[in-house]
DNA sequence: TTCTTTTTTTAACATAGGTAAAAAGAAATC
DNA sequence: GATTTCTTTTTACCTATGTTAAAAAAAGAA
């Protein structure tokens, strides 16, 4: 079986027969690193899911510095939250860190299911559910944890992004500068 | 309209049947300042949606200090993530600010409304949806700003915060001591 | 290979924020 | 209203991380 079908047979609890109806919707796209498929500032009526690749979602703060916020690889989702859930314009702008293939869906074929297929609702909100804990297990690593074990946590959880991702992305999704990063990894 | 009535329909766009049967599963409760509702490595079966009143939740660190994580008021949910999407054990304490009213319905009936109607299991995505944004809201502004943009931003979004929360359990959620936080409001 | 560009590390110095303890101010209790 | 307890601010000193710039290393292109 397909890994990605297997991710949402069982992180998101799809039925098979779900899953192929869900599939029957998207479209297959590989996407070459480098390449943005969300942009700041604008409204997008695309979700992807990761079939495989890695990609990364970043915005420019207020000194002009881009920081990255997620990462993203098999089974997540690429979107951008409010986008997505309020149509708003995005925040952030995702990026393929690595060639990609992405199963692409449109927005509103997405919200059409949530709205009149209980079980495809209830994928939907598993999907909100499983990025909820990712997230606050971002935020509780962050509230009081040095750079240190920050790293060391984030390398623990993904072992292999140190062959994936370069330092600088690494060092502002920490909330700290490459420089910082550099020591710390010296140290060790 | 009761104001919470107000929110679930606003907010989570639940419809006045649904709110009513959703409401006739849950049963009101008055609970006093300083009680801990939510327990750290209990499993509960409860949840609760916030009538009235203030609460936040908090762990303890590995070096014995009390960090605060979220704040909850008025139409939000207070509820152990973990434990309420995975039934495990909660890695967090809620604990009352004010004397509050809240509703109070078991997590099996809940769960039950989602796998049965499918406007409830739209009703549970956005309710995760709606903690997805305030919580990336919080990662973004976590990253890079420094604590004073923090302080300043959270008071700005919650203005009543000043007056309903000690200063020491603002200071944890911002990621800083204290004495920073006294620093910085005495700079202003 | 050799050259060019990108990424990572190192160095020197500056600063925001941490620690500990004491003082001041508020709130609760007697 | 006085006393005790809890909360907030202040002070003095220290450390982790930021800044800027340059060097070194690695990756990519010719």
């Amino acid at each position: 079986m397909d890994s990605i079908k297997e991710i949402f047979l069982n992180r998101y609890e799809l039925s098979f027969a779900n899953f192929d109806l869900l599939h029957s919707f998207m479209t297959e796209e590989t996407r070459l690193k480098g390449e943005v498929i969300i942009h700041e500032g604008e409204v997008h009526h695309s979700v992807y899911f990761i079939k495989s690749g890695a990609m990364r979602s970043y915005y420019i703060n207020k000194d002009g510095k881009d920081v990255t916020h997620w990462f993203g690889f098999e089974g997540d989702v690429a979107a951008s939250l409010g986008n997505f859930i309020n149509s708003k314009p995005s925040l952030e702008n995702i990026e393929l860190l690595e060639d990609s293939v992405v199963l692409k869906i449109s927005r509103s074929k997405l919200l059409e299911l949530f709205s009149t297929n209980l079980e495809m609702a209830n994928f939907g909100r598993k999907l909100a559910e499983y990025a909820l804990l990712e997230m606050e297990e971002q935020i509780l690593l962050t509230q009081f944890t040095d750079a240190k074990s920050r790293y060391l946590s984030l390398i623990d959880k993904f072992p292999q992004l140190l062959k994936r991702v370069k330092l600088g992305h690494i060092s502002s999704y920490l909330g700290i500068t490459q420089v910082t990063l550099s020591r710390i990894r010296s140290e060790k």
